[in-house]
DNA sequence: CGTTCGATGCACT
DNA sequence: GTGCATCGAACGT
């Protein structure tokens, strides 16, 4: 079942924690394709530095202020996509990068859109590369600037509980940012094939 | 194995 | 003009 909107209505790390094992869905004319969230980041109100909303508010950072369950997607870095799903009640600027996704339906098309425009091969494409990253799953899903700002509990891009089970979780610092790596509020599926991030060592998992 | 660096566009100072 | 919530090729050890 979709999420509802009193689901994104909570405090932001209680909402990362929770998107963990749900799956992220995009239905375009090429097909559906969708992928259970493994990975995910909470960017919390004004006095985080790391969130968009530390400067208060601006034109961009707009949709971090408006009602939750609503996707708020940007463009950085001159070539990625970051989508992230608004928490909190209105008013209150806070939300959750995803950042990473196994993928279940659609991978040939998810393949296709990876290696689209780039040299790269699509059979040298792991199943698990696909949507490892959070530049790589908006590419991988179609997900771009029109997506802004879309209702994530109906319409064409939607977060469902589908009971999977993502396994034991860890919080971690987030990456990639250089303010606000004191809090660990990166949420992960401990072990997880998909996931990004700099250890992916071989041998098992660490908790 | 590890680290560095170029691509590429825009919001904000 | 500066600095990104990135990616992956290229290079060094």
């Amino acid at each position: 079942m979709i999420l509802s909107r009193d689901f994104y209505d909570r405090p932001t790390l209680a909402v990362a924690r929770d998107l963990i094992g749900t799956v992220l869905v995009h239905d375009t004319a090429a097909g559906r394709v969708s992928g259970m969230i493994v990975e995910a980041e909470a960017y919390i109100g004004e006095g985080d530095p790391a969130c968009h909303a530390a400067p208060g508010p601006t034109p961009r950072n707009a949709p971090l202020y408006g009602p939750p369950g609503v996707a708020y997607v940007y463009f950085n870095y001159g070539m990625h996509y970051l989508v992230n799903a608004v928490t909190e009640p209105q008013g209150s600027p806070a939300a959750v990068l995803i950042r990473a996704l196994a993928p279940l339906e659609g991978l040939p098309l998810m393949r296709l859109r990876r290696t689209r425009g780039t040299g790269r091969r699509a059979a040298h494409l792991d199943e698990h590369e696909v949507c490892r990253g959070p530049g790589n799953l908006t590419r991988a899903l179609g997900i771009g600037a029109s997506q802004n700002r879309a209702d994530l509990t109906r319409g064409a891009l939607v977060i469902e509980d589908r009971g999977l089970d993502p396994g034991p979780l860890a919080w971690t610092p987030r990456i990639g940012i250089r303010v606000g790596t004191e809090h660990r509020w990166r949420v992960i599926a401990v072990g997880h094939p998909a996931v990004s991030g700099p250890k992916r060592r071989g041998g098992p998992a660490q908790p």
